[in-house]
DNA sequence: ACCTGAACACCGTTCAAGT
DNA sequence: ACCTGAACACCGTTCAAGT
Protein backbone atom coordinates (compact mmCIF):
# COMPACT_ATOMS: atom_id res chain seq x y z
CA UNK A 1 0.00 0.00 0.00
CA UNK A 2 2.85 2.20 0.51
CA UNK A 3 3.49 4.35 -3.17
CA UNK A 4 6.53 2.81 -4.49
CA UNK A 5 7.85 5.31 -7.09
CA UNK A 6 9.35 3.88 -10.66
CA UNK A 7 9.43 0.43 -11.36
CA UNK A 8 11.80 -1.93 -9.81
CA UNK A 9 13.22 -5.41 -10.73
CA UNK A 10 10.69 -8.01 -9.27
CA UNK A 11 10.51 -8.11 -4.93
CA UNK A 12 12.24 -11.19 -4.54
CA UNK A 13 14.48 -11.52 -7.59
CA UNK A 14 17.54 -13.68 -7.17
CA UNK A 15 20.66 -11.97 -8.00
CA UNK A 16 22.93 -14.29 -6.74
CA UNK A 17 25.84 -11.78 -6.90
CA UNK A 18 27.81 -12.79 -4.79
CA UNK A 19 31.01 -10.49 -2.90
CA UNK A 20 34.12 -11.90 -3.46
CA UNK A 21 35.52 -10.61 -0.51
CA UNK A 22 32.10 -11.64 1.54
CA UNK A 23 34.09 -14.91 2.67
CA UNK A 24 33.00 -18.59 2.23
CA UNK A 25 29.49 -18.82 0.79
CA UNK A 26 27.57 -20.34 3.44
CA UNK A 27 24.25 -22.50 3.40
CA UNK A 28 21.01 -20.26 3.61
CA UNK A 29 19.41 -17.73 1.75
CA UNK A 30 22.25 -15.71 -0.19
CA UNK A 31 22.71 -11.92 -0.19
CA UNK A 32 21.22 -10.60 -2.87
CA UNK A 33 22.96 -7.65 -3.23
CA UNK A 34 26.61 -5.99 -3.03
CA UNK A 35 27.87 -3.65 -1.19
CA UNK A 36 29.04 -1.57 -4.44
CA UNK A 37 25.50 -2.15 -5.58
CA UNK A 38 23.67 -0.38 -2.57
CA UNK A 39 25.89 2.13 -2.57
CA UNK A 40 25.66 2.66 -6.25
CA UNK A 41 22.24 3.34 -5.87
CA UNK A 42 22.69 5.47 -2.76
CA UNK A 43 24.83 7.16 -4.99
CA UNK A 44 22.26 7.94 -8.23
CA UNK A 45 20.34 9.01 -4.96
CA UNK A 46 22.79 11.83 -4.33
CA UNK A 47 23.29 12.79 -7.97
CA UNK A 48 19.88 13.08 -8.79
CA UNK A 49 18.42 13.97 -5.54
CA UNK A 50 20.99 15.67 -3.39
CA UNK A 51 22.39 14.82 -0.05
CA UNK A 52 19.43 15.36 1.83
CA UNK A 53 17.75 11.84 -0.36
CA UNK A 54 19.90 10.14 0.90
CA UNK A 55 18.27 8.10 3.49
CA UNK A 56 18.19 4.73 4.53
CA UNK A 57 14.84 4.27 3.39
CA UNK A 58 15.74 5.83 -0.02
CA UNK A 59 18.24 4.03 -0.72
CA UNK A 60 15.89 0.56 0.03
CA UNK A 61 13.59 2.28 -2.13
CA UNK A 62 15.39 2.38 -5.29
CA UNK A 63 16.64 -1.65 -4.58
CA UNK A 64 12.87 -2.66 -4.00
CA UNK A 65 13.87 -3.81 -0.42
CA UNK A 66 12.72 -3.22 2.66
CA UNK A 67 14.32 -0.30 4.94
CA UNK A 68 15.02 -2.98 7.67
CA UNK A 69 16.43 -5.09 5.31
CA UNK A 70 18.69 -2.69 5.09
CA UNK A 71 20.11 -3.34 8.62
CA UNK A 72 21.75 -6.26 7.34
CA UNK A 73 23.99 -4.62 5.28
CA UNK A 74 25.25 -1.97 7.50
CA UNK A 75 24.49 -1.49 11.43
CA UNK A 76 23.00 2.15 11.10
CA UNK A 77 23.38 4.99 8.48
CA UNK A 78 26.20 6.36 9.78
CA UNK A 79 28.17 3.02 8.63
CA UNK A 80 25.98 3.79 4.82
CA UNK A 81 27.61 7.15 4.48
CA UNK A 82 30.70 6.07 5.24
CA UNK A 83 30.54 3.79 3.05
CA UNK A 84 30.48 6.23 0.72
CA UNK A 85 33.06 8.62 1.87
CA UNK A 86 35.55 5.52 1.11
CA UNK A 87 34.52 4.67 -2.30
CA UNK A 88 34.77 8.21 -3.22
CA UNK A 89 37.92 9.20 -1.32
CA UNK A 90 39.17 5.75 -3.29
CA UNK A 91 38.69 7.61 -6.52
CA UNK A 92 41.67 10.65 -5.63
CA UNK A 93 44.38 9.58 -7.58
CA UNK A 94 47.22 9.02 -5.04
CA UNK A 95 50.05 7.28 -7.40
CA UNK A 96 53.55 8.87 -7.02
CA UNK A 97 54.01 9.28 -10.88
CA UNK A 98 57.49 9.42 -10.63
CA UNK A 99 59.46 9.69 -7.01
CA UNK A 100 62.23 12.26 -7.21
CA UNK A 101 61.78 13.79 -3.37
CA UNK A 102 62.79 17.39 -4.34
CA UNK A 103 60.62 20.23 -2.85
CA UNK A 104 59.51 21.32 -5.74
CA UNK A 105 58.40 18.17 -6.90
CA UNK A 106 56.49 18.33 -3.22
CA UNK A 107 54.69 20.84 -3.85
CA UNK A 108 53.11 20.11 -6.74
CA UNK A 109 52.48 16.64 -5.54
CA UNK A 110 50.28 18.73 -3.02
CA UNK A 111 48.70 20.96 -4.97
CA UNK A 112 47.93 17.61 -7.58
CA UNK A 113 46.38 16.02 -4.26
CA UNK A 114 44.37 18.98 -3.54
CA UNK A 115 43.16 19.28 -6.64
CA UNK A 116 42.20 15.59 -7.00
CA UNK A 117 40.27 15.65 -4.32
CA UNK A 118 38.28 18.20 -5.17
CA UNK A 119 37.52 17.11 -8.75
CA UNK A 120 35.52 14.18 -7.27
CA UNK A 121 33.93 16.16 -4.93
CA UNK A 122 32.34 19.04 -6.90
CA UNK A 123 31.93 16.93 -9.90
CA UNK A 124 29.64 15.14 -8.05
CA UNK A 125 26.90 17.61 -6.40
CA UNK A 126 25.78 16.96 -2.76
CA UNK A 127 29.37 14.87 -2.01
CA UNK A 128 30.51 17.64 0.48
CA UNK A 129 27.46 17.05 2.91
CA UNK A 130 28.46 13.69 2.65
CA UNK A 131 32.65 14.62 3.82
CA UNK A 132 31.36 16.62 6.81
CA UNK A 133 28.48 14.14 8.53
CA UNK A 134 30.96 11.83 8.46
CA UNK A 135 34.60 11.09 10.14
CA UNK A 136 37.19 10.65 7.49
CA UNK A 137 39.46 8.08 9.19
CA UNK A 138 38.89 5.10 6.59
CA UNK A 139 41.70 3.58 4.89
CA UNK A 140 41.40 5.99 1.86
CA UNK A 141 41.37 8.99 3.67
CA UNK A 142 44.63 7.67 5.89
CA UNK A 143 45.95 6.92 2.85
CA UNK A 144 45.08 10.57 1.09
CA UNK A 145 47.02 11.78 4.53
CA UNK A 146 50.03 9.42 4.26
CA UNK A 147 50.46 11.22 0.72
CA UNK A 148 50.52 14.67 2.29
CA UNK A 149 52.34 14.00 5.02
CA UNK A 150 55.14 12.05 2.80
CA UNK A 151 55.44 15.63 0.29
CA UNK A 152 55.98 17.64 3.29
CA UNK A 153 58.50 15.50 4.73
CA UNK A 154 59.95 15.73 1.34
CA UNK A 155 59.69 19.22 1.30
CA UNK A 156 61.73 19.22 3.96
CA UNK A 157 59.33 20.09 7.03
CA UNK A 158 59.47 18.59 10.45
CA UNK A 159 57.02 15.71 11.59
CA UNK A 160 54.98 18.50 13.79
CA UNK A 161 54.52 20.95 10.81
CA UNK A 162 54.38 18.43 8.11
CA UNK A 163 51.07 17.00 10.71
CA UNK A 164 49.74 20.60 10.46
CA UNK A 165 50.29 21.48 7.20
CA UNK A 166 48.65 18.74 6.43
CA UNK A 167 45.34 19.54 7.96
CA UNK A 168 45.98 22.79 6.76
CA UNK A 169 45.49 21.57 3.22
CA UNK A 170 42.67 19.12 4.00
CA UNK A 171 40.58 21.94 5.90
CA UNK A 172 41.08 23.89 3.28
CA UNK A 173 39.96 21.80 0.58
CA UNK A 174 36.51 20.62 2.02
CA UNK A 175 36.32 24.65 3.09
CA UNK A 176 36.12 25.44 0.15
CA UNK A 177 33.76 22.92 -1.49
CA UNK A 178 31.61 23.08 1.30
CA UNK A 179 31.21 27.04 0.45
CA UNK A 180 30.96 26.65 -3.08
CA UNK A 181 28.26 23.97 -2.58
CA UNK A 182 26.29 26.52 -0.37
CA UNK A 183 26.78 29.09 -3.18
CA UNK A 184 25.74 26.95 -5.07
CA UNK A 185 22.46 25.85 -3.93
CA UNK A 186 21.43 29.45 -3.52
CA UNK A 187 21.66 30.08 -6.90
CA UNK A 188 21.69 27.05 -9.07
CA UNK A 189 23.31 27.15 -12.97
CA UNK A 190 26.70 28.81 -11.29
CA UNK A 191 28.30 32.09 -11.12
CA UNK A 192 30.92 31.39 -13.72
CA UNK A 193 30.90 34.46 -15.56
CA UNK A 194 30.20 37.78 -13.65
CA UNK A 195 26.67 37.92 -12.10
CA UNK A 196 25.08 40.04 -10.18
CA UNK A 197 22.45 37.54 -9.40
CA UNK A 198 18.45 37.96 -9.35
CA UNK A 199 18.20 41.51 -9.32
CA UNK A 200 19.65 43.29 -6.11
CA UNK A 201 16.94 44.20 -5.02
CA UNK A 202 14.77 40.60 -5.06
CA UNK A 203 17.42 39.30 -2.60
CA UNK A 204 16.37 41.30 0.63
CA UNK A 205 14.27 38.70 2.07
CA UNK A 206 14.66 38.69 5.35
CA UNK A 207 17.23 41.76 6.41
CA UNK A 208 15.25 44.75 6.13
CA UNK A 209 17.45 47.71 7.45
CA UNK A 210 19.76 48.29 4.92
CA UNK A 211 23.24 48.69 5.68
CA UNK A 212 25.87 49.49 3.21
CA UNK A 213 29.04 47.25 2.73
CA UNK A 214 31.02 49.24 -0.09
CA UNK A 215 34.30 46.91 -0.20
CA UNK A 216 31.71 44.08 -0.64
CA UNK A 217 29.07 45.18 -3.03
CA UNK A 218 32.61 46.60 -5.09
CA UNK A 219 34.18 43.15 -5.18
CA UNK A 220 31.12 41.00 -6.25
CA UNK A 221 31.96 39.24 -8.91
CA UNK A 222 35.34 39.88 -8.33
CA UNK A 223 37.78 36.74 -8.85
CA UNK A 224 34.88 34.40 -7.33
CA UNK A 225 34.76 31.69 -10.01
CA UNK A 226 34.93 28.54 -7.66
CA UNK A 227 38.16 27.11 -9.67
CA UNK A 228 40.10 29.86 -10.21
CA UNK A 229 39.82 30.94 -6.24
CA UNK A 230 40.81 27.38 -5.58
CA UNK A 231 43.56 27.14 -7.06
CA UNK A 232 45.13 30.41 -6.04
CA UNK A 233 44.25 29.80 -2.10
CA UNK A 234 45.88 26.76 -2.23
CA UNK A 235 48.75 28.46 -3.54
CA UNK A 236 48.88 31.30 -1.47
CA UNK A 237 48.88 28.70 1.38
CA UNK A 238 51.26 26.98 -0.25
CA UNK A 239 53.60 29.74 0.10
CA UNK A 240 52.94 30.25 3.30
CA UNK A 241 53.31 26.44 4.34
CA UNK A 242 57.07 25.92 2.74
CA UNK A 243 58.32 29.46 2.89
CA UNK A 244 61.94 29.10 3.73
CA UNK A 245 62.03 29.88 7.61
CA UNK A 246 59.83 31.02 10.33
CA UNK A 247 61.85 34.23 10.89
CA UNK A 248 60.43 37.53 9.98
CA UNK A 249 60.71 38.84 6.34
CA UNK A 250 60.43 42.48 5.26
CA UNK B 1 -1.86 14.06 24.83
CA UNK B 2 1.29 14.31 23.51
CA UNK B 3 4.36 13.95 25.82
CA UNK B 4 5.67 17.19 27.17
CA UNK B 5 8.78 17.23 28.66
CA UNK B 6 9.63 19.47 31.27
CA UNK B 7 8.27 22.22 33.00
CA UNK B 8 6.73 25.26 31.11
CA UNK B 9 4.82 28.47 31.87
CA UNK B 10 1.42 27.86 30.66
CA UNK B 11 -0.32 27.63 27.39
CA UNK B 12 -1.86 30.70 26.65
CA UNK B 13 0.41 32.75 29.19
CA UNK B 14 0.63 36.45 27.98
CA UNK B 15 3.88 37.93 27.59
CA UNK B 16 3.25 41.52 26.32
CA UNK B 17 7.16 41.19 25.66
CA UNK B 18 6.78 43.29 22.28
CA UNK B 19 9.64 43.63 20.26
CA UNK B 20 11.03 47.83 19.63
CA UNK B 21 12.05 45.96 15.71
CA UNK B 22 7.98 44.83 14.60
CA UNK B 23 6.23 48.05 13.71
CA UNK B 24 3.88 50.05 15.43
CA UNK B 25 1.17 47.90 17.76
CA UNK B 26 -1.84 46.76 15.60
CA UNK B 27 -5.05 45.34 17.12
CA UNK B 28 -5.73 41.56 18.14
CA UNK B 29 -3.66 39.21 19.88
CA UNK B 30 -0.07 40.41 20.40
CA UNK B 31 2.88 38.17 19.59
CA UNK B 32 3.82 36.45 22.73
CA UNK B 33 7.03 35.60 21.75
CA UNK B 34 10.03 37.98 21.30
CA UNK B 35 12.55 36.47 17.95
CA UNK B 36 14.84 37.16 20.41
CA UNK B 37 12.79 34.78 22.64
CA UNK B 38 13.18 32.15 20.22
CA UNK B 39 16.30 32.44 19.38
CA UNK B 40 17.24 31.84 23.24
CA UNK B 41 15.30 28.62 23.42
CA UNK B 42 17.13 27.81 19.93
CA UNK B 43 20.51 28.06 21.25
CA UNK B 44 19.74 26.55 24.27
CA UNK B 45 18.59 23.16 22.85
CA UNK B 46 21.73 24.09 20.23
CA UNK B 47 23.84 23.85 23.38
CA UNK B 48 22.39 21.31 25.34
CA UNK B 49 21.45 18.59 22.83
CA UNK B 50 22.91 19.12 19.84
CA UNK B 51 22.65 20.70 16.13
CA UNK B 52 20.79 17.97 15.38
CA UNK B 53 18.05 18.48 18.21
CA UNK B 54 17.31 22.11 16.75
CA UNK B 55 14.29 21.43 15.23
CA UNK B 56 10.99 23.69 14.51
CA UNK B 57 9.29 21.33 16.61
CA UNK B 58 12.08 20.81 19.35
CA UNK B 59 12.60 24.83 19.67
CA UNK B 60 8.40 25.36 20.13
CA UNK B 61 8.40 22.17 22.48
CA UNK B 62 10.59 24.09 24.96
CA UNK B 63 8.35 27.63 24.79
CA UNK B 64 5.25 25.76 24.78
CA UNK B 65 3.97 26.81 21.57
CA UNK B 66 2.89 24.00 18.72
CA UNK B 67 4.58 23.68 15.90
CA UNK B 68 2.61 25.22 13.84
CA UNK B 69 2.61 28.95 15.57
CA UNK B 70 6.15 28.02 14.98
CA UNK B 71 5.50 29.67 11.29
CA UNK B 72 4.19 33.02 12.59
CA UNK B 73 7.85 33.97 13.19
CA UNK B 74 9.58 32.20 10.67
CA UNK B 75 8.46 30.88 6.99
CA UNK B 76 10.72 27.52 7.34
CA UNK B 77 13.26 26.34 9.51
CA UNK B 78 15.67 27.37 6.99
CA UNK B 79 14.82 31.17 8.26
CA UNK B 80 14.79 30.43 11.96
CA UNK B 81 18.90 28.67 11.49
CA UNK B 82 19.11 32.06 9.13
CA UNK B 83 18.53 33.80 12.35
CA UNK B 84 20.44 32.10 14.52
CA UNK B 85 23.43 32.16 12.48
CA UNK B 86 23.23 36.28 12.29
CA UNK B 87 22.94 36.32 16.29
CA UNK B 88 26.07 34.33 16.18
CA UNK B 89 27.79 36.27 13.81
CA UNK B 90 27.10 39.55 15.48
CA UNK B 91 28.92 38.48 18.88
CA UNK B 92 32.42 38.89 17.22
CA UNK B 93 34.13 42.06 17.82
CA UNK B 94 34.15 43.88 14.38
CA UNK B 95 35.51 47.40 15.99
CA UNK B 96 38.57 48.68 14.71
CA UNK B 97 40.62 49.62 17.67
CA UNK B 98 42.76 51.95 16.57
CA UNK B 99 43.16 52.46 12.78
CA UNK B 100 46.24 52.12 11.80
CA UNK B 101 46.40 51.31 7.92
CA UNK B 102 50.11 49.66 8.24
CA UNK B 103 50.25 46.17 6.61
CA UNK B 104 51.51 45.05 10.05
CA UNK B 105 48.31 46.24 11.69
CA UNK B 106 46.17 44.90 9.36
CA UNK B 107 47.54 41.00 9.38
CA UNK B 108 46.57 41.37 13.57
CA UNK B 109 43.19 42.79 12.47
CA UNK B 110 42.79 39.58 10.17
CA UNK B 111 44.02 37.05 12.85
CA UNK B 112 42.15 38.96 15.67
CA UNK B 113 38.73 38.42 13.45
CA UNK B 114 39.73 34.92 12.51
CA UNK B 115 40.22 34.09 16.07
CA UNK B 116 37.53 35.84 17.05
CA UNK B 117 34.95 34.23 14.75
CA UNK B 118 36.23 30.98 15.71
CA UNK B 119 35.88 31.19 19.45
CA UNK B 120 32.16 31.90 19.47
CA UNK B 121 31.96 28.95 17.04
CA UNK B 122 33.81 26.39 19.18
CA UNK B 123 32.60 27.79 22.37
CA UNK B 124 29.23 27.05 22.12
CA UNK B 125 28.85 22.60 20.12
CA UNK B 126 27.05 22.28 17.53
CA UNK B 127 27.37 26.04 16.23
CA UNK B 128 29.65 24.75 13.39
CA UNK B 129 26.40 22.77 11.66
CA UNK B 130 24.71 25.79 11.81
CA UNK B 131 27.39 27.73 10.00
CA UNK B 132 27.41 25.02 7.34
CA UNK B 133 24.06 24.67 6.59
CA UNK B 134 23.12 28.13 6.17
CA UNK B 135 23.97 30.56 3.43
CA UNK B 136 26.37 33.23 5.07
CA UNK B 137 24.04 36.39 3.15
CA UNK B 138 23.28 38.29 6.45
CA UNK B 139 24.01 41.37 7.17
CA UNK B 140 26.48 40.58 10.46
CA UNK B 141 28.13 38.01 7.34
CA UNK B 142 28.58 40.87 5.17
CA UNK B 143 30.00 43.10 7.77
CA UNK B 144 32.44 40.26 8.61
CA UNK B 145 33.71 40.00 4.89
CA UNK B 146 34.15 43.92 4.80
CA UNK B 147 36.49 44.35 7.91
CA UNK B 148 38.37 41.60 5.85
CA UNK B 149 38.61 42.90 3.34
CA UNK B 150 39.48 46.67 4.56
CA UNK B 151 42.36 45.19 6.34
CA UNK B 152 43.90 43.27 3.27
CA UNK B 153 43.33 46.72 0.99
CA UNK B 154 45.01 48.13 3.84
CA UNK B 155 47.73 45.42 3.31
CA UNK B 156 48.26 46.57 0.15
CA UNK B 157 46.34 43.54 -1.84
CA UNK B 158 44.57 44.97 -5.03
CA UNK B 159 40.42 44.11 -5.14
CA UNK B 160 40.62 40.82 -6.64
CA UNK B 161 43.41 39.03 -4.27
CA UNK B 162 41.85 41.02 -1.10
CA UNK B 163 38.38 39.32 -2.12
CA UNK B 164 40.17 35.91 -2.79
CA UNK B 165 42.14 36.16 0.43
CA UNK B 166 39.11 36.98 2.42
CA UNK B 167 37.28 33.94 0.80
CA UNK B 168 40.71 32.05 2.30
CA UNK B 169 40.25 33.07 5.51
CA UNK B 170 36.65 32.28 5.55
CA UNK B 171 36.98 28.73 4.18
CA UNK B 172 39.87 28.69 6.87
CA UNK B 173 38.25 29.10 9.74
CA UNK B 174 34.93 27.13 8.83
CA UNK B 175 36.76 24.60 7.20
CA UNK B 176 39.06 24.14 10.56
CA UNK B 177 35.91 23.99 13.24
CA UNK B 178 34.20 22.12 10.77
CA UNK B 179 37.29 19.07 11.31
CA UNK B 180 37.31 19.58 15.00
CA UNK B 181 33.70 19.23 15.43
CA UNK B 182 33.95 15.95 13.61
CA UNK B 183 36.86 15.03 15.89
CA UNK B 184 35.37 16.12 18.87
CA UNK B 185 32.14 14.18 17.89
CA UNK B 186 34.29 10.85 17.84
CA UNK B 187 36.37 11.24 21.12
CA UNK B 188 34.86 13.82 23.59
CA UNK B 189 36.54 15.45 25.73
CA UNK B 190 39.15 16.13 23.47
CA UNK B 191 42.98 15.11 22.79
CA UNK B 192 44.37 18.35 24.45
CA UNK B 193 47.30 15.89 25.45
CA UNK B 194 48.20 13.10 23.38
CA UNK B 195 45.87 10.65 23.55
CA UNK B 196 45.84 8.02 21.36
CA UNK B 197 41.96 6.60 21.47
CA UNK B 198 39.91 3.74 22.76
CA UNK B 199 43.05 1.75 22.90
CA UNK B 200 44.18 1.22 18.64
CA UNK B 201 42.64 -2.70 18.63
CA UNK B 202 39.06 -1.59 19.08
CA UNK B 203 39.01 1.34 16.78
CA UNK B 204 39.02 -1.27 14.59
CA UNK B 205 34.71 -1.21 13.68
CA UNK B 206 34.58 -1.42 10.15
CA UNK B 207 37.91 -1.83 8.17
CA UNK B 208 39.14 -5.43 8.34
CA UNK B 209 41.96 -5.37 5.30
CA UNK B 210 45.10 -3.38 7.53
CA UNK B 211 46.87 -1.68 5.67
CA UNK B 212 50.11 0.11 7.29
CA UNK B 213 50.29 4.38 7.12
CA UNK B 214 54.12 4.66 9.01
CA UNK B 215 53.88 8.69 8.55
CA UNK B 216 50.16 9.32 9.69
CA UNK B 217 50.75 6.46 12.97
CA UNK B 218 54.08 8.37 13.28
CA UNK B 219 52.67 11.65 13.82
CA UNK B 220 49.07 10.82 15.14
CA UNK B 221 49.05 13.21 18.32
CA UNK B 222 51.79 15.58 17.23
CA UNK B 223 51.09 19.14 16.95
CA UNK B 224 46.81 18.48 16.38
CA UNK B 225 45.92 20.21 19.76
CA UNK B 226 42.69 22.31 17.92
CA UNK B 227 43.45 26.00 19.10
CA UNK B 228 47.36 25.55 18.56
CA UNK B 229 47.06 23.86 14.92
CA UNK B 230 44.59 26.49 14.12
CA UNK B 231 46.59 29.66 14.79
CA UNK B 232 49.64 28.33 13.29
CA UNK B 233 47.22 27.57 9.99
CA UNK B 234 46.18 31.13 10.09
CA UNK B 235 49.70 32.74 10.39
CA UNK B 236 50.90 30.36 7.42
CA UNK B 237 48.28 30.92 5.19
CA UNK B 238 48.44 34.86 6.08
CA UNK B 239 52.50 34.78 5.40
CA UNK B 240 51.16 33.22 2.27
CA UNK B 241 48.32 35.78 1.07
CA UNK B 242 50.78 38.73 2.25
CA UNK B 243 54.07 37.74 0.65
CA UNK B 244 55.51 40.32 -1.06
CA UNK B 245 55.60 39.46 -4.32
CA UNK B 246 54.18 36.53 -6.69
CA UNK B 247 57.87 36.16 -7.81
CA UNK B 248 59.42 32.44 -7.65
CA UNK B 249 61.50 32.03 -4.10
CA UNK B 250 64.37 29.98 -3.40
C1' DA C 1 21.26 -15.52 6.96
C1' DC C 2 18.34 -12.64 4.79
C1' DC C 3 14.11 -10.45 4.50
C1' DT C 4 9.17 -8.63 5.63
C1' DG C 5 5.62 -5.94 8.19
C1' DA C 6 4.29 -3.50 12.10
C1' DA C 7 5.55 -0.29 15.24
C1' DC C 8 7.90 3.67 17.90
C1' DA C 9 9.41 8.12 18.21
C1' DC C 10 10.56 11.49 15.53
C1' DC C 11 10.82 15.21 11.26
C1' DG C 12 9.02 19.84 8.15
C1' DT C 13 5.03 21.75 6.48
C1' DT C 14 0.05 22.72 5.18
C1' DC C 15 -4.67 23.38 6.16
C1' DA C 16 -9.01 24.43 8.36
C1' DA C 17 -10.66 26.25 12.32
C1' DG C 18 -10.90 28.95 16.61
C1' DT C 19 -10.18 33.75 19.28
C1' DA D 1 -2.91 38.36 13.97
C1' DC D 2 -1.80 34.63 16.53
C1' DC D 3 -2.56 30.10 17.81
C1' DT D 4 -4.41 25.04 17.96
C1' DG D 5 -5.24 20.27 16.23
C1' DA D 6 -5.35 17.15 12.59
C1' DA D 7 -3.15 15.59 8.80
C1' DC D 8 0.43 14.42 5.03
C1' DA D 9 4.56 12.64 3.66
C1' DC D 10 8.56 11.72 5.40
C1' DC D 11 12.78 10.10 8.84
C1' DG D 12 16.12 6.19 11.67
C1' DT D 13 15.70 2.21 14.16
C1' DT D 14 13.87 -2.00 16.72
C1' DC D 15 11.31 -6.13 17.10
C1' DA D 16 8.90 -10.38 16.15
C1' DA D 17 8.12 -13.34 12.63
C1' DG D 18 8.70 -15.87 8.28
C1' DT D 19 11.91 -18.81 4.85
Amino acid sequence: MRPRSGRRVGRNAVRCVESPTEGPMRPGPRRSLTHAEILEAAFALLETKGFEAVSVRGVAGVLGLTPTAMYTYYPNKGALLAGMVEQLLGRVDTSEADGAATPEHARTRVVELAQGLRSILVERPGAVGLLLATPLDGPNARRLDERLLAAFADAGLDPVAASRATHAVRVHVLGAVAFDAAEEERSPGGPTAADPGPAPAASATLWDDAETFPLGDRSRGLGDDPAGRFAWGIERLLDGLLAPAPIARG
